[in-house]
DNA sequence: CATGAATGAGCCTTCATTCAT
DNA sequence: GATGAATGAAGGCTCATTCAT
């Protein structure tokens, strides 16, 4: 899907390659100052070009905030399709994937951060846009747990997803609280503990 | 503690309910609109007085946001501890606080999203100072666990208290996904099923 | 002459009473800050009393910078006819006189440095109003330099008595400069002795 | 001596330019109503540009005022310098050189008027470098006088100069007196018919 | 008479956006 | 296509002044 936003620029490649430096500049601005006291100036800058030249790729600050988010989202997608992309059906897969997703979100962390708490500044539109997105990752999870336990309930695959998505995404969120108290390893194999005897117990049932 | 800002009256009961008024208009108003897009004029309306009273009464717009988290945090931390403060030790009485606890959370869910989404506007040592709030709730339901379940390891009691913490948040931070699937009850049942499932395998373990 | 500042009191010796405390603390609060960066607060404060009572004396600020302007130029005309009030026609006379308004003009540096600096701050007609008041203070200087030296023309007597005046003034004025190559009493001999060789020359001519 | 105020301007000789037409604008508008009067909109629009414009070129209100002062000094010293500059020795030397600082003095006396009056108002460091050219103004004084008069001591050096110096002030500080009694002309022939009356005693002394 | 809380006009400053070069 | 100077709406905040108690 083409990201839906005017530039005055006709050479499409052209487009792709600026809008690339300007979310490489902006994720790490937004990180620092967050969007709203980041200046277009400052956006400019860190991607390297006038301000005149922002505003040929882009029309409104927003933009690039979009820009940003979608961009994230497309990377944490990409990375959990690239290991969640698996046929195995065993309790080692999920393991796997569980931890997989941990570090990459203890890898990306300073851009998810920026990503939830920047979203409300977006437009309606947008923003579901984007949490569209994230509906896909949700049912990639899905899929690998169900890969592994055939037998929840969808309620019970809802939750359990939702619960190991935002379990890792807490990682980095609550990292004032969490990463003084564990290592990443150590909050992985705790959760996946967790997780291992909520799914015995259900198969068991 | 008290509150550290300043404020040119001098009539101690007088700021109270003053700042008492701020905060009620402020809340209703971020919750629309977020701290930035806030006006201090729109505050000050929202308050029911004119831009110079406001500024009577605080320093900076900082302050009201300050403001704001502090009662959020306070009333969340009081009403955890009206239903918390229990002496019995039973797995009817853990659910009862989770119960309880999704329930604040459910009521107070637009409030939550404004203090976790504004958080990181506050100054750095007034996040601190929330955020010491926040360890303090998380003392309060490791406490109730511990009572049901007094085996559990630090490590065990840490990352449990958390996941529940979070659950409740994110119940409604999640709203556009969680809300959508399941009523209250539902997610307060499924959530507590498999906190049980967990808790009961670590018993016998 | 009555001070043509309307007030809402009726008691006209609690009037006088209140004028003067608030005119002591302003010239002090002005010397620090000067009439335009101070608030009409610290103005009521620095007299200790409160802003309400501050406008039952006053009808706008700039009414405080007129009774200090005022009262000022009293005291150093007050000061000045204290010493020139002599029947003797010496030049011993005019050392004297020289030697004292100095002196005055050394004690009251910071009065008089207000005054100047905040006299085009006052309203046209309070400026005339005040001016008249330096006028007869040339007057006295005048009459005494006539008494020892009564051939002097009207002009010459007029630019005598400008420059003896504004030489006090600049003492305080720039102090910067002279009061760091000179004392107060190096300063006020040699500009006797530059004055004296000016009218001896005068006198012989 | 570069302007040590930032600019986001990068054109270097359009800041020169620019910051020329905001001092013209400034000076005539700080002449009616004083630096604190003056709003940064009078200003700007005084210069001839918007407000966003002015902003371009400075950073604070004080920054225009520094830009005035230092430029009216800057004026005065290059005239005063132009007609200082001679290699004679003479009195007549030293009358032309009064006199031509007194036409100075009268020609400027808007600006001289506003650069005392609004000193104050600079922050203590650029008070200082604004004073350190007035020592500089003041050397060129010494200097013209020690060629005519080479017998003075310094003290005397230093307050003859300083004498002149603020007479030549006086003549438009004062000019509610002095210009209703005095044209230019004579101002300047009676002053330095007391100067000249005061060296000659020197000299033969 | 004294007090001080309330008011809002108006100030300084920022910054997203435009457009001539 | 790129640049950056220009713009002005809008925001945060101050403070002289009023008036109910």
């Amino acid at each position: 899907m083409v990201k839906p936003i005017d530039s005055s620029i006709k050479d499409e490649k052209l487009i792709q390659q600026r809008r690339e430096e300007l979310q490489k500049g902006a994720v790490s601005l937004f990180k620092q100052k967050g969007f709203h006291r980041a200046t277009t100036r400052e956006i400019a800058k860190a991607a390297g070009f006038s301000i005149g030249t922002l505003y040929e790729y882009i029309r409104k600050k927003e933009d690039v905030l979009f820009l940003v988010c979608d961009a994230i989202y497309d990377e944490v997608k990409a990375r959990m399709e690239a290991f969640f992309e698996t046929q195995e059906t065993s309790e080692h897969t999920l393991h796997q994937a569980v931890k997989s997703y941990f570090e990459l979100m203890d890898d990306m962390q300073d851009e998810v951060l920026v990503l939830y708490q920047e979203l409300k500044a977006l437009p309606k539109d947008a923003q579901e846009y984007v949490l569209d997105k994230e509906k896909e990752m949700l049912q990639l999870l899905e899929r690998v747990i169900q890969n592994s336990y055939p037998d929840l309930s969808d309620h019970q695959l809802t939750i359990i997803a939702n619960n190991i998505f935002i379990q890792g995404q807490m990682w980095g969120f609550r990292r004032w609280i969490l990463q003084k108290e564990f290592t990443l390893a150590q909050y992985t194999n705790l959760q996946f503990e967790l997780l291992k005897s909520q799914l015995e117990l259900t198969r068991g049932g």
